[in-house]
DNA sequence: ACAGTAATGATTATCATTTTCAATAAATTT
DNA sequence: AAATTTATTGAAAATGATAATCATTACTGT
């Protein structure tokens, strides 16, 4: 993999967000910084970071891909309503991940994933009158 | 919600399978009954049992969506090769569930969404070797 | 600096799904 | 049962996210 300015760029400006942005978004804000790049080459960038290991992927859902700067393996949760990922920083997390490690070789199964969902706050208070 | 031919054929159809067909799979199934039935009528319909609950949307791993006849909650496993689906039935599973409960207030989430991964047999022998 | 390989930007293609809309069918009212 | 209202259909086009193409440009190792 050849060290190019627009593949540091994506990478750069993705691992200073939390948000978990998706592809468009993240080209959004790498054409501030590069206007001449293509989605095109966000697309496959992120594809062949997240490939090699240095970001994460998120597909779940039946929704748009987002990605996360952190490869560090985590727990998310997903607004239904918007869609927004966030980062799960919970104790009681490391019981999941404890049972699932049991339950895999048991299944004849690689890995799971797993996917919380919430309504975000934002998303509740729309809900109730504002919008 | 109406009755008509083709909701009650598409859901007949999907109850008779446990391979957890895609829209267009099933599409090509119901034809064979109403030739003159369209994609999108299986499409609607499905999402529309879906959601009163009558069957399940596996809507997981950023790939086509499956559905299953059987709205009874269990767990599946994707094969990560060809993308088909399996019922899971597994004593250990249980307490899955129960990590889950417990969890879920705690993190304030609505439900979890979990889905295995593995290599199915038939993609395992396709692997080494044959095709 | 050169040859060979990989990546880019721009565009087009793909694929699953959703929407549109006029025609038809089901349900409800009279 | 006829009339009216409402929901659903088939066929087609539209959408939206992602992937593929390809000529041009940028890296990389020698």
């Amino acid at each position: 993999m050849n060290k190019t300015i627009q593949r540091q760029t994506i990478c750069e400006e993705l691992c200073k967000l939390t948000s978990h942005p998706t592809a468009d978004e993240l080209y959004d804000i790498v054409k501030k910084r590069m206007p001449q790049i293509s989605l095109g080459t966000v697309y496959r960038n992120l594809e062949q970071l997240a490939e090699c290991g240095v970001i994460l992927k998120l597909e779940t859902a039946g929704r748009q891909k987002r990605f996360d700067g952190n490869p560090a393996p985590h727990h998310h949760i997903r607004c239904k309503v918007c869609g927004a990922v966030r980062d799960l920083h919970h104790e009681s997390l490391k019981e999941l991940d404890e049972c699932i490690a049991r339950l895999l070789p048991e299944l004849g199964a690689n890995r799971a994933m797993i996917e919380f969902e919430d309504i975000c706050p934002e998303c509740k208070i729309d809900h109730h009158g504002n919008k």
